[in-house]
DNA sequence: GTTAGCACTCACCGGGGTCGAGTGCTAACT
DNA sequence: AGTTAGCACTCGACCCCGGTGAGTGCTAAC
């Protein structure tokens, strides 16, 4: 009796495509008229009582429909991802998002994030690419004033990190290009991190710049360090025409966490090698999401740094075609990344 | 009778101040008795009947009590601002909050927005400085690999712009610096748009580096054309603890206003010369902030460019609190980039 | 000019009744 | 044994309704 059989399966992915679709408590009744099996909404009852006591559904009062549980999502995206990705339909839509000529990494982040949005209606989030430790290339020293000069540090992996620094009075560009040819020399191919180490045994070469040195060692700690990854958000307002979401409190709590760039960043982050990852309510491990589901991908540049891109939605999510566009926005941003070899600067 | 008199202007306070702290209708007797001016409710209800002709009160229906009218805020503020700002009082909390190391200008934009929604339970918007146009003080090639150079452009204002381009193989470090060099001889002082114009006579001098001036060109185009504000958000979410906006669908149009960066940018964008702007309802010129104030305050750099700090919240807003909040936030970030005398570079 | 009094209006609230979708159970049918 | 028709039952959604109370406008008296 209690083991799941194979019309036990069919019978509740008919229940999970009404429920997506409508979001209303689907009854027996439904299920036998719309999605034409041959049985009766009597035969459907028990089976639907079956599944009750098996996990998979839930009654939100006696005299309602059921509804899909996480541990139903659940199933159903593993026998989805089993399946390979459905209709790639969505394919061309994505394409044509891109067309335009690609900007600085930040705008391809924020672009990304829109188009994402506007293609699933949920709210989209996509995360700059991190990975190994990029290794300096160039290092460089600008002038921007008496006493001010601006430091370029240009890594492998093309991002371009900046800052000002106040340097001593004397220093004009002839000089501080000299340095800056010296400093290169030193710390190519060093990662920021080994840099800093390594800043110490060029007190001696540089002595007369103390002051250069030490504003550049404050700059490559705080680089190195904990590198906030600027995380792009499109559609917030989108989980609003949710009827899930009719509740004020719970759409504010939810919005509210989307402006904690930080701690978003730090849930949607991927942890794993997997293309794909699929958390379903409780799965997310945010009370503020117990019943939103996040879906992401990841993408990759040239370099072999990572990025991820997501989706977070109702649990009752259309997990096809959301994974279906998530999937050519990751390899179309992928592509993205590969064509373009010289990589852009991070910033406007 | 129609005119409006001291006592008429007192009632009207008394039921503004009423009305922004419960968000309820106000009635007659609430007013004789919680502000105890010496009349009976009677006498209020002449008076606010006369309100009422006068175009300063609204009423929902026959027997519910009056609501401020757009013109009646209008008044309040007026004579507030008039007045001089009252209560600094939140000068500690402002101050406070800007203990930390000032960062980078975007980092300091955020951070701005960030207060200022907390601080005033509002949705917060800072725009960035904008001004008369910078002008070049340097020009430098970084090389990042071969056949891409970083090109880094310092301005008087301490704005640096950068971007990669691509430039012929054979060009090493010496030689972009040698070229750096020339750039900066004849762009200096120049205007980002004036460099535009220039840049076809320099062909000559560097006919060997066309790609280099292609992209040079198209890289000052872009920067010197519309170089949209990158506007900062705080307390998006604020507005929904507001009893005005539990309407899903006004709450829905106003997020999602709030996410077109551009257009809000142009919304709140200060036109005049003014220390503050404070628009109602109507005056906004946006639909969607029908029953919306707008109120802005301006801050400027040292080298005279201003930016734009702004509130927006429901109509019956604690204009008095939130213009004296904008006031010293205006103030904090004068000083902060006036002892800043370097300016930092404006991205990430 | 002010106030007490009064009739009137109308949103809001809670109770009761109806409606209908949906269930669980039983008995009959294949 | 599995399927189905039938039926009683449950319970939220909706509507109607009368009571309540805040608030008004008007009038007459102070």
């Amino acid at each position: 009796m209690g083991i799941m059989d194979e019309r036990k399966f069919r019978i509740l992915q008919a229940i999970i495509d009404d429920y997506i679709l409508t979001a209303v408590p689907v009854g027996s009744r439904t299920i036998s008229k719309k999605y034409d099996m041959g049985l009766s909404s009597a035969t459907i009852r028990n089976e639907m009582s079956d599944l009750e006591e098996l996990g998979y559904l839930d009654q939100p009062h006696v005299s309602a429909g059921r509804i899909p549980s996480a541990k139903a999502y659940r199933l159903y995206v593993d026998q989805l991802l089993q399946a390979g990705l459905l209709h790639s339909d969505s394919e061309d839509a994505v394409r044509a998002h891109f067309r335009g000529r690609r900007r600085q990494m930040e705008d391809v982040i924020d672009h990304a994030a829109q188009v994402l949005s506007n293609l699933t209606h949920y709210t989209a989030v996509v995360l700059p690419p991190t990975g190994p430790q990029p290794r300096i290339r160039t290092v460089q020293l600008v002038p921007v004033n008496d006493g001010a000069a601006l430091v370029v540090i240009v890594t492998d992996s093309g991002i371009v990190r900046d800052t000002v620094i106040r340097v001593s009075d004397q220093l004009d560009s002839d000089t501080l290009y000299a340095i800056s040819k010296t400093l290169t020399a030193e710390l190519r191919g060093r990662t920021l991190q080994e840099a800093v180490e390594l800043l110490p045994a060029l007190t001696g070469r540089l002595k007369e710049n103390e002051r250069l040195l030490q504003g550049l060692n404050a700059f490559l700690n705080e680089s190195s360090g904990v590198s906030r990854p600027r995380v792009a958000i499109g559609g917030r307002s989108n989980i609003l025409s949710y009827p899930e979401y009719n509740d004020m409190e719970k759409a504010r709590s939810f919005l509210t966490l989307m402006e904690t760039r930080d701690k978003l960043a730090s849930i949607i982050a991927q942890q794993g090698e997997m293309a794909f990852t699929v958390r379903i309510g409780p799965e997310t491990g945010v009370p503020e999401m117990a019943d939103c589901s996040i879906v992401t991908a990841t993408y990759s540049t040239r370099s072999g740094q990572q990025g991820t891109i997501g989706v977070i939605g109702p649990t009752r999510m259309q997990y096809s075609r959301v994974l279906s566009i998530l999937n050519t926005m990751g390899h179309q941003l992928t592509e993205l990344f590969a064509e373009n070899n010289l990589q852009e600067p991070e910033q406007k």
